[in-house]
DNA sequence: CGATCAATTGATGGGCGTCAAGGACCGTGG
DNA sequence: CCACGGTCCTTGACGCCCATCAATTGATCG
């Protein structure tokens, strides 16, 4: 996302926030236009970097590669990770600039983000309805995903991790980086165990347990779900929660 | 709530969404006013009833007194409450009237509920920004609640109930529900059960615990925070995530 | 006073955490 | 080229937290 790019070089780059908002239906022509000249210099963080200690008030992170995460340490040392956000996804888009924030946002993997003007965005916001619906819309979504992720901690640690990569899977297709329901999320085991609250020695073994039967296949970090329905059924999944359209 | 009170007299009565909106310090008097308008007839739900099964998109469910909360049915049976509603709490208000939704909302205690009307709070809103951000305000502070959540699987059972514990009585203290650290939630412990997911079984030894340990004291139903400081450092909380005031 | 619901207690077992050690795959440097 | 250190994955042993099953008690109520 260089800055100097032209209007029509910056439509025919795919960027993965516009993506979103038009594929759940929000956006004219106009405002993607609009969008697009937010989106300027990216910096490039490594996995296991922070990318936001404490909260800017100025700017708002908007991850364009990469997958990265919302978490929290607990006082005994555990992290424990309550959302993933991939790329389009805009890190406390509506958090008051006074809200205390005791998050941390993490590159899991090497992420390509953009600090985007708070300010300018909400500027947008008020002059274009269609943005400002989609951004409380994805917000909205967050809401969701939470809830979802609290009914999938009641669920046995197999269900849960399947349940992940479900939602993973289809929030990845969305935007355009996830084919025939297999996907590459280079996210290791550590991190996965983190985010549905098991250990890692725990974590390898139901990942095991999934692979003999047939559901995943995954090696040195790389996760491919091989049969999407299985996997569904057996997870308790329904992508419903996820409102992938903004009537649905 | 009768629909014939005066101004003055609805003035005097607690309501509850007001009480709490005021807290944060959104309304003015005027705004105020005019919240009271929208609270007409409420009706009368009795513990373990459903207050909306299929959510309507005309009405927005306001709890005026006792507590409800949001669950789901897992294929097994299983119930899991991902919220409790207290008093001043809407339902499900920003949610777009298409979002579909699998929750629940059910009563746990008999409950005082009001029908809002959509679109008159929408309007309401639209020309009083004091209830506009007030009504942001409050579903990103559920959004927060629901992080904390799933912070607060990760925790051995012991502390995620005095986490729960906690974060009730903080809640009903802003709208005047609860003095000198003690308040009378009368939740089964089945219903905390499900909040927190563990067993029923589980809860009742747990409880003893925390008891014997001079955290709580509750008996039939009713509980009673007895030291509410040591409680805090025992379940790792922190009240910064309520966001009780709008800048903090 | 029986019926119903909530709280309680005991016994048993499994899911999962913890500790510990080994192996596979990097990148770097001698 | 191989030695190496680092990171991640893997495996085994052991034990605890907590689920499940089963049964009893106590409280409330028609």
């Amino acid at each position: 996302m260089a800055a100097n790019q032209s209007g029509d070089e910056r439509r025919m780059t795919a960027n993965p926030l516009i993506q979103r908002l038009n594929h759940a239906g929000f956006l004219s022509q106009v405002e993607q236009d609009a969008l697009h000249a937010l989106v300027l210099k990216s910096r490039c963080i490594q996995a296991r970097e922070d990318i936001a200690q404490s909260r800017s008030t100025q700017t708002i992170p908007l991850i364009l590669s990469g997958i990265a995460c919302r978490y929290k340490f607990r006082p005994d040392g555990q992290r424990r990770i309550v959302h993933f956000l991939l790329p389009g996804d805009l890190y406390d888009l509506h958090a008051s600039a006074h809200f205390a924030s005791h998050w941390h946002l993490g590159a899991l993997t090497r992420c390509q983000v953009v600090d985007v003007q708070r300010q300018a965005l909400l500027d947008l916001a008020a002059r274009h309805p269609g943005i400002a619906q989609g951004l409380w819309w994805a917000t909205l979504v967050e809401l969701e995903i939470e809830r979802e992720w609290l009914v999938n901690d009641s669920r046995p640690a197999d269900r849960r991790l399947g349940h992940l990569f479900c939602e993973l899977l289809v929030r990845l297709q969305t935007i355009g980086l996830a084919r025939d329901n297999s996907c590459d999320l280079r996210l290791t085991q550590v991190d996965l165990a983190d985010a549905i609250a098991v250990s890692f020695v725990h974590i390898n073994r139901i990942m095991q347990s999934l692979r003999n039967n047939n559901l995943i296949q995954c090696q040195r970090g790389y996760v491919k779900i091989i049969d999407y329905d299985r996997l569904c059924e057996f997870s308790e999944f329904d992508p419903a929660f996820l409102h992938l359209s903004k009537n649905a």
